[in-house]
Order: C-alpha cells, then sequence, then structure tokens
RNA sequence: GGCGCGGUAGCCAAGUGGUAAGGCACGGGUCUGCAAAACCUGUAUUCACCGGUUCGAAUCCGGUCCGCGCCUCCA
C-alpha cells in the first residue's frame, strides 16, 4: 500500500507521512477558540484533518493527534466579562456545543485535547527557558516579549525573510498595550494584567497576566508529542504570525526541531466572498441544520475541492452533495439486501475501492477520489444488476465500500429521519389504501396532498415510504 | 508592493507532455397504474486570451487579462 505523502509549507514539497518514531504519526492542530459556535470554516480544516488522520491510519500508521483548546485570550476573556459570566462556565459552554458538532460531523475526536487555561504552568515554564536563553525579555509592566531578532530561521515558514516588518501599513499591530517592546515584530509570550480582564489573571514570576496567544500551542504540542514531531496543521491563516511565532518559541526554547511537515488548508468562501461577520455569511452547523441539510452533506461539500484551493460555500453546493450522499445510501443498502445477513469483518484489501486510497495518499486529493468512488460503485452496481451476485461476495463488496467510506469519514448510519407527522401518515396509508383497490383518481389526489404538505411517497414492492421533499 | 492559490461543460471539480475522471443538473431508456427512487445511457473537437517549444500541450516557456487569500492574535 502506498505511503500517503502531503505537500509540506516548510519545504514546499511533498513529504512522506513516516512516523518519526518508526511507530506513531504524531501530529497537532490548532483548535478552536472557544467563544462562540464555530462556524463552517472552521470546520472545513477540521474535516480535512480528520481525513487526513484517517488516510494514516488506513495506511497502517497508529496515530497520536492533539488539538488545543483556546480557552484563555482576548475574546473569550472580553465575551465572557460581557456576559458576566466566569470564564470557565462560558468556555465550557462553547465547548460542548463545538463537541456536539463535532460529533454530528463525524470528526474523530483527537487523542488529546489540552486547554490553554489548564496549561498556564508549562507555559510559564517555557517562558521561562526562553528568558534564560536571551530570546525574550520582561517589560517594564511585567509583559514578557519574544526577541524575533534572536531567531534568525523567524520566517522561514511564511516566505518572509528580508521582508520588513514594521508598525506601518494596513495590518499592523495595534500599538495600544504594546509600546514597550523592543522591536515592532516582537510578540507578546505574556501579557500582563489588565483592569480589563477582570479576575481572568494568573500568578507567574513577572507578576499576574495571561499566556500570549502563541504560547499555549508550543507549550502544549511539546509536552504531548514531544520537542520534535511528525506534522503542525491549521489553516493558511495561521501560517503567519501564529506558526512562525510557534516555530521560533519552540525551537528557541528546546533547541531541536519542532514540527517536520506544515500543513495548511485554504479557506472557505460563501457565495464568492470572505465569510466575515459584516457580511453575515458566517454559518454555522445548526444554519446547516435549519435549512434541512445533513451534516453528512456539509462534510461531503467540504472535501469536495482540494484542500490547497479555496472553496467556495453555496446552498445549491449543499444540496448537489446531499443528493450524492444519497446514491452512496442506495448503495449500500442494495449491497446490505444482496448480503442478505452475512457480514465480512476485518477486510483488508480494498478490492474496487483501492483507487480511492491511492488518490487519497496522493496529497490528499478529496476530489479525485471522489470520482474513483464513484467510478468503483458503478462497477458494483453493473454487477449488482447485471448478474446474481452471492451473499458472501456481496458482504465483502460491502464491507470494503464502508471502508472505502470511512476513509472519508461518511456515516451511513440511517440518518435520523424524523417520522412524518401523523396527519401525513394516515394521508398516505389511505392512498396506499386506494392505490390497493386501484382506485387511483384518489389515489392521486391523496398524493397530491401529502406533496403539498412537503412529503414525497415512495411506492416499493409491497409498501411504501414517506421521505421529504 | 511582497508572498501564495486559481481561471477546465449550465454549476461544482480532477487531470501538470500522449490526445478531457467524477458529482449535481438536464435529455433518452429500463422499471412503474401514476410518481418518486434506483439502474443503464447521452451531453466539452475543447481546457481565460495571445505567441512559442514539441511528432504531440489543458498540461512546458514568454506575455496579456481576470478572480481570490495572507502580509501581527482570523481555521
Amino acid at each position: 500500500m502506498k505511503t500517503p505523502v502531503l505537500f509540506d509549507t516548510l519545504t514546499r514539497s511533498d513529504q512522506p507521512l513516516t512516523p518519526d518514531d518508526g511507530e506513531t504519526f504524531r501530529f497537532y492542530c490548532c483548535g478552536p477558540t472557544v467563544y462562540g459556535p464555530a462556524h463552517i470554516g472552521n470546520f472545513r480544516t477540521f474535516l480535512i484533518q480528520d481525513v487526513l488522520r484517517r488516510v494514516i491510519e488506513a495506511g497502517g500508521v497508529k496515530t497520536k493527534h492533539v488539538r488545543n483548546i483556546t480557552d484563555v485570550d482576548d475574546k473569550t476573556i472580553r465575551q465572557s466579562e460581557a456576559e458576566g459570566k466566569s470564564l470557565n462556565e462560558f468556555t465550557a459552554y462553547w465547548l460542548e456545543r463545538f463537541h456536539a458538532d463535532c460529533a454530528a460531523l463525524n470528526l474523530l475526536p483527537p487523542h488529546v485535547e489540552p486547554s490553554a487555561v489548564e496549561h498556564i504552568p508549562s507555559q510559564i515554564h517555557m517562558i521561562e527557558q526562553l528568558i534564560d536563553k536571551g530570546h525574550a525579555y520582561v517589560a517594564d509592566d511585567g509583559s514578557v516579549y519574544y526577541r524575533v531578532s534572536s531567531f534568525e530561521r523567524y520566517g522561514r515558514l511564511s516566505n518572509l525573510q528580508g521582508r520588513e516588518i514594521t508598525t506601518a501599513g494596513p495590518g499592523a499591530a495595534q500599538s495600544d498595550d504594546e509600546y514597550d517592546r523592543e522591536s515592532a515584530a516582537d510578540f507578546a509570550l505574556w501579557k500582563a494584567h489588565k483592569p480589563e480582564d477582570g479576575p481572568n489573571a494568573w500568578p507567574s514570576p513577572w507578576g499576574d497576566g495571561r499566556p500570549g496567544w502563541h504560547m499555549e500551542c508550543s507549550a502544549m504540542s511539546v509536552e504531548y508529542l514531544g520537542d520534535t514531531f511528525d506534522l503542525h496543521g491549521g489553516g493558511v491563516d495561521l501560517i503567519f504570525p501564529h506558526h512562525e511565532n510557534e516555530i521560533a518559541q519552540s525551537e528557541a526554547a528546546t533547541g531541536k526541531p519542532f514540527a517536520r511537515i506544515w500543513f495548511h488548508s485554504a479557506h472557505l468562501m460563501v457565495e464568492g466572498s470572505k465569510m466575515s461577520k459584516s457580511l453575515g455569511n458566517l454559518y454555522t452547523l445548526e444554519d446547516v441544520r435549519a435549512k434541512g441539510f445533513d451534516p453528512m452533506a456539509l462534510r461531503y461539500v467540504m472535501i469536495s475541492g482540494h484542500y490547497r484551493q479555496s472553496l467556495n460555500f453555496t446552498w445549491d453546493s449543499l444540496k448537489a452533495a446531499q443528493s450524492a450522499l444519497r446514491r452512496l445510501q442506495q448503495l449500500d443498502a442494495d449491497l446490505a439486501r444482496a448480503a442478505d445477513g452475512q457480514a465480512v469483518s476485518g477486510t483488508t484489501d480494498w478490492g474496487p475501492f483501492e483507487p480511492v486510497y491511492d488518490a487519497l495518499a496522493d496529497n490528499l486529493n478529496t476530489p479525485d477520489a471522489l470520482g474513483r468512488l464513484f467510478t468503483a460503485m458503478h462497477e458494483v452496481e453493473r454487477q449488482l444488476h447485471g448478474r446474481t451476485v452471492g451473499a458472501e461476495e456481496a458482504a465483502l463488496l460491502r464491507s470494503q465500500f464502508t471502508q472505502a467510506l470511512n476513509l472519508f469519514g461518511f456515516s451511513l448510519a440511517t440518518d435520523d429521519q424524523k417520522a412524518a407527522p401523523e396527519e401525513i401518515q394516515r394521508l398516505a396509508q389511505e392512498r396506499w389504501d386506494a392505490k390497493q383497490a386501484r382506485d387511483f383518481a384518489r389515489a392521486d389526489e391523496l398524493r397530491t396532498k401529502v406533496t403539498e404538505h412537503g412529503w414525497t411517497i415512495r411506492d416499493a414492492k409491497d409498501g411504501y415510504e414517506l421521505v421529504r421533499s
């Protein structure tokens, strides 16, 4: 079986995804800031990382997946204060929401999901190391800053070397509380307590305060994965400054290389424009559901484009995804019927679906893999309809098909099809009776009624089912 | 301005030198009292534009036009 390869942002080349320790592929992904519902753009990144993990594991390699929870930063503090809640109470609520959304999208839970606020001591420890080694300095107010000029490899990831980092320009830092930095490029490792932070301050050798944003990922990834680990991922926007800063912090502190491979996924656009609060297009999973779509359809849409290209999300694309998903369901049902109760467990070969794995192993080419999935499905369908497939053979095919679906993380578990309201069911039953009595005029009349209520009657050989239109 | 990603059928989207995958939608067919679903089948002489290299280019080179992202706390 092919070893998966992935485009590495740092070397700008494809790298094999083999575990450095020969056993477990250790990787870290930047997780959500829990101050509100995650939007579908966040989920695109998590979904892509999820498929990556599934591909590595399908290749027979164990993984250790760490994804942090950012629960102490400007946004969580500001918002919890505004709502008059404790930071913990506030973030716990949104974390729970996040977990529910992840489950609905069939995201594999990370092996470790460390919370930033629960790892302040490790962060302080790393800051101390940086100060000791001359990579950081304490400002008058008790904040600690990273001395960017002390780390010569700074800017390698983002291709920044030689570029001036100044306070000028459209994206320049707000100077407000960072006026005592030595250089505009320096960034905060520890932020001294300010009145607007309320009760949210922690003791440190430099006085009460809280960690800077980049610190948590450096400290926690090293803590759970070791000084050097296999891969680090996130959205493209994190390349600079977040990941650049993480590298600077971690490598300066440990004296060892940080992540070997850097994995960045492109952004999601909505109806042709960037997602933003002001445009009102920051959709959440709840919005998707409210419009009657299955979360699996969102998963499908999010992987229907290559992760290195921005994807334009539209409601039409969700609709198309839902239709495509229905075909997967149909084949599974057909195979289940043909398997007639037989089941195969622990298959190791892919059968007709091997090309699916191969496409994913080639820099996570999800659109190509989807194409190959359908191509293979046609083959299976032809067999299923063209000749008698034995139960044993069908069971094997079904198992292989399921394996392929697992690579994408598609769960076909008969979705929670809400039962039709009683009135609709009664009308449908009446129609069925009329049909049995060959009173087709009456049957058609009732079908129309049911349709008007937003349901479709699908007749089968000896019965019918009700589906939402 | 710097760095990066793109422009392939009505829509989405693979394909980076050998003669255009796949999905959705649409047309035809099988099945069906009807309908839906499912399956079968058809649909780009052509890959933003102009030159060039080559036996051969969507794919390589040069130029032009257009879209998008990042450039200090945003996945």
